[in-house]
DNA sequence: AAATTCTCTTGATTTAAATCAATTAAAATT
DNA sequence: AATTTTAATTGATTTAAATCAAGAGAATTT
């Protein structure tokens, strides 16, 4: 069940085995079952998520009724809504399960508990905090400055696993662009093949 | 010279005097001059700076010569170029003061030995890098699902002291617009009041 | 103060992507 | 297996913003 977050947390800090031991106290393992939810829209998120199988999505639905993807993640990384979980507000985003999926999950309390009693966790949640600022920074650029076809085959490229594991309208989503332009664009680039 | 920055620290954790006394000479004071830069593209960026007056933006030339401005940062934030600084890579981006600026740098080095010698500085670090992650969020969905005229009045209601100050062309330039555009989006909003 | 450079505005035209609409294809449910 | 639902494709049309082009206004520099 750890397997999974002992290897990140492993790629990033150096722990004591007892260290790794009183971690596992902290989570509590959840089971998802495709479509279910893990935080629903306008509930406050009070799970930071680590995922040790399967894969989940993040979105929002706005005023005009059109829903937009947030984040998607797998295997080894975490998902929540971070501005929820920080402040207790309530969340906008509804965070669900896209295919079966086996969770790991840490409240507010545990994770606090967990980064006073662990430095070396406080440490690695830093870590993954600068890896996901310089990936957003990069989705930033990517949104501002690229034609859709140049953002569908950079995603591709850098989250291969993700674009072939999760339906196209929702890739859409992801890159700002219509289903019937992802179409399109793709249709494009297979011509040109 | 350093009552932003205890400021800042103030405002996320709690340290001792003493703390902020050691916290000091970690710090290398720098003074920019408009137009003169911390950072070249090209260049390993190796300060983490803290602004403790003026402005100064990142940006960075794409293959086709367009100026694409990523951050702007005023007195009381931090400013680095975070991949090329943790990782020791050549940076895309250049930094520059938009004014005369006083800046507080913080070498790599620098910054590992606090976080290791005043714990208590890892987690301001790491609320900054929270909040920053947040902030970044909103900026994706923004680009990826705003018009122009949204984009540039929410940017107003967010930040409206970089808007004032800043020239409007760099203003299109972070919000993904060309300066012509946002020139109509502006005067669109005027004809409506 | 004059000259130069930089910044903003306005107009005409083009273009990438959205929207609207219909059909086919695939997946899930009964 | 048949039915229903969901997803993807394709075409026609519209639209928001980009591009091209020129001129006016500010701010620096000499």
């Amino acid at each position: 069940m750890f397997q999974q977050l002992f290897k990140s947390i492993q790629e990033k800090v150096i722990v004591t085995h007892e260290e790794m031991e009183l971690c596992k106290t902290f989570f509590i393992p959840k089971k998802l079952r495709k479509k279910q939810t893990l935080l629903q829209e306008g509930d406050i998120c009070i799970y930071n998520a680590f995922i040790e199988k399967g894969i989940l999505r993040s979105f929002y639905i706005d005023e005009k009724g059109n829903e937009h993807l947030v984040q998607f993640a797998i295997e080894g990384w975490w998902i929540t809504d971070l501005s929820s979980f920080l402040t207790n507000s309530n969340s906008i985003y509804t965070i669900e399960a896209l295919e079966d999926s086996e969770l790991l999950l840490l409240t507010t309390a545990a994770r606090e508990a967990l980064m006073n009693q662990i430095p070396m966790f406080e440490r690695y949640q830093r870590l993954l905090l600068q890896n996901a600022y310089i990936a957003n920074q990069a989705r930033i650029n990517s949104a501002l400055t690229e034609t859709a076809e140049e953002k569908y085959i950079n995603l591709g490229n850098a989250y291969p696993g993700i674009v072939k594991r999760v339906p196209q309208h929702m890739i859409a989503s992801y890159l700002g662009l219509t289903p019937e332009t992802l179409s399109r664009v793709r249709k494009q680039i297979s011509n040109k093949s």
